[in-house]
DNA sequence: GCAACTAGTAACGTTATGGGTTACATTTAG
DNA sequence: CTAAATGTAACCCATAACGTTACTAGTTGC
């Protein structure tokens, strides 16, 4: 069922690109073209990858902006059927 | 290098689900639990699709939210790069 | 003609989120 | 001690999803 809680893209971000290259999150920060605050906020779970942060990583760390995309995809799924997934809605599917 | 355009995943609902089971905008957004605006928004292109949204979807049309947000994410980062695409951004990866 | 249904949408409000700057407290390196 | 780095709070701005109400148009049936 699929059922485990996807990391937030911000520890992965931080544990596979950030760590290894001993960057800090100033410098990162400032490679990528957004504020210190921008960066550290989504490296601690406190905002998501938007699109735009989604090119910029990819650029930065020649990776796909889909990647980075896709796994806050999963997080944001995942999250949104904690909350709400037990929303009760009528099949339409076999009119 | 995959350049085209990739629909509005609200096109896709309609000419996939609401229209081959002749359903109203209405009636769709009452079987959804949301308002007739907030459909209409989709199929219209004029707002994207939730996570939220995706999940309700993937329970009235029996397919898989995923799914829904992968076109609404294709599409999101298909438009951030025709606006955003030429940030200079410093390369990290070959540190 | 007229009533009923449907659809798009404008106007308004609420809540959430990404992003920016400034500033402060804390920790760590020299 | 001093300087760098980090997290984060406070404040501002813009965008976006969602809701309700209400207006404008088409379409259909009587």
């Amino acid at each position: 069922m699929k059922m485990h809680n996807p990391p937030h893209p911000g520890e992965v971000l931080k544990e596979l690109c950030i760590e290894p290259l001993n960057l800090t999150v100033t410098e990162a920060a400032k490679a990528l073209g957004v504020s210190r605050k921008t960066l550290s906020a989504i490296l601690n779970g406190r905002a998501g990858i938007s699109p735009e942060m989604a090119i910029r990583l990819g650029k930065a760390f020649d990776t796909s902006a889909e990647s980075w995309l896709n796994q806050q995809m999963q997080y944001d799924l995942w999250q949104a059927e904690q909350v709400v997934g037990n929303i009760e809605v009528k099949r339409l599917s076999a009119a």
